[in-house]
DNA sequence: ATTATCTATAGATCTATAGATAATGC
DNA sequence: ATTATCTATAGATCTATAGATAATGC
């Protein structure tokens, strides 16, 4: 009866401090929001965020977590294996830019709290093994496939996973970037970002071309 | 006489402070480094810390702008225009590479510090500005010609410079993850960056193709 | 009764500065 | 004399907790 996590109204002080302290980690990471801020943003005491999550810990870990989780159900997500190679990876590329795009402060978070404090907080190492494990076994025997028959040039499954996740992420890295200076606005935001995609997709299908 | 800068020896705590500094910076970012720890690592009080760079503030701008300006300086070093075009390509991502491999923890300073703080701190925008249009200007005659006459396939200097600059740092941002997963051990390191390297070159290239 | 919320406060840091003392260069 | 270094301390935060009070469900 505890657990709601509702979160769709305006239903309750705990989801509101949940929602208030997911935007604020995102945004700023762990170390730069502080409990009493989160509190100042959900209207109540900083003892109440205490009371609900007892650690800051506790909470970050909590919502770090479900935002892993969410993650790597989306990349992992069995597709359809008989797609044609190059549908495949378009189909890969696709997804996991759509899944950044929901999530532009991301990868902000995992570098913020991952690589700096390796060793502190989460132990996410054994999950994001087999995430990669995962996400590039199915991928492997195809590639090999048609590197043998020549439809592609030779290479390897570590490379092209790396190609996708270095285009995609640092694209939503970098856009920030891109607005602030000007080069981006409101107006052709979505235009830009939809041709990223494309040029995205047709850089990686057209580097594989034997 | 004051400005030695010379850091070379174990000449004076000016010194041993920035480049404790500069490390810790580059390390934690920011908001994670303490004038007591810089203090501390350089073997001082932290006292002695304020007396020499006044705030905290100043003395990151000091190092950050610092390394900035070696950034800039390295993308934006004049080429040899006569290089056939893939030649270039292979040139300037050549060079940004090397650069990144010699500051591996660059990105992460960026990152920390200027996306989360877009407002404060360091009012690099214009430099940055002019750092990318001087870094795209001199290729952007070349890639309309090589367009034109057919030699590569139709896009544009913003993808190509993304798509060049997302593979090189993304690569030194995900190394640290590969070691710790054990991916990248000691033993392979280093053939394992060169081998990245050339890949990446050989992907920019070989998505040109028309 | 139990659950949700507040006030108050202890105990850690951290930045910055004031003021004392040691080292150095004329 | 000036420059380099230290000790001590003020003033801001911040996390966490104890203990009081208000709201809610039987």
């Amino acid at each position: 009866m505890k657990d709601k996590e509702d979160n769709s109204g305006n239903e309750g002080m705990e989801s509101r401090i949940l929602a208030c302290a997911e935007r604020l980690f995102l945004n700023k990471g762990y170390n730069l929001t502080s409990m009493t801020e989160i509190a100042k943003e959900a209207g109540c005491t900083q003892a109440l965020v205490h009371y609900y999550f007892r650690t800051k810990e506790n909470l970050f870990s909590k919502i770090f977590e479900g935002k892993f989780q969410q993650f790597i159900d989306c990349i992992v997500k069995q597709e359809d294996e008989s797609l044609p190679f190059g549908k495949l990876i378009e189909v890969r590329t696709s997804r996991l830019f759509d899944l950044m795009a929901a999530n532009e402060r991301l990868p902000f978070m995992f570098l913020s709290e991952f690589i700096i404090n390796p060793d502190q907080r989460i132990n996410l190492k054994d999950n994001i093994v087999s995430l990669c494990t995962e996400a590039t076994s199915r991928l492997e025997a195809k590639i090999r496939e048609e590197m043998e028959s020549g439809r592609i040039r030779s290479t390897c499954t570590m490379d092209i996973t790396l190609n996708m996740f270095s285009l995609v992420v640092t694209f939503f890295v970098v856009l920030p970037f891109l607005e602030e200076v000007g080069l981006v606005t409101d107006a052709n935001r979505e235009e830009f970002i939809a041709g990223r995609k494309q040029e995205i997709i047709r850089t990686i299908i057209a580097s594989l071309r034997p």
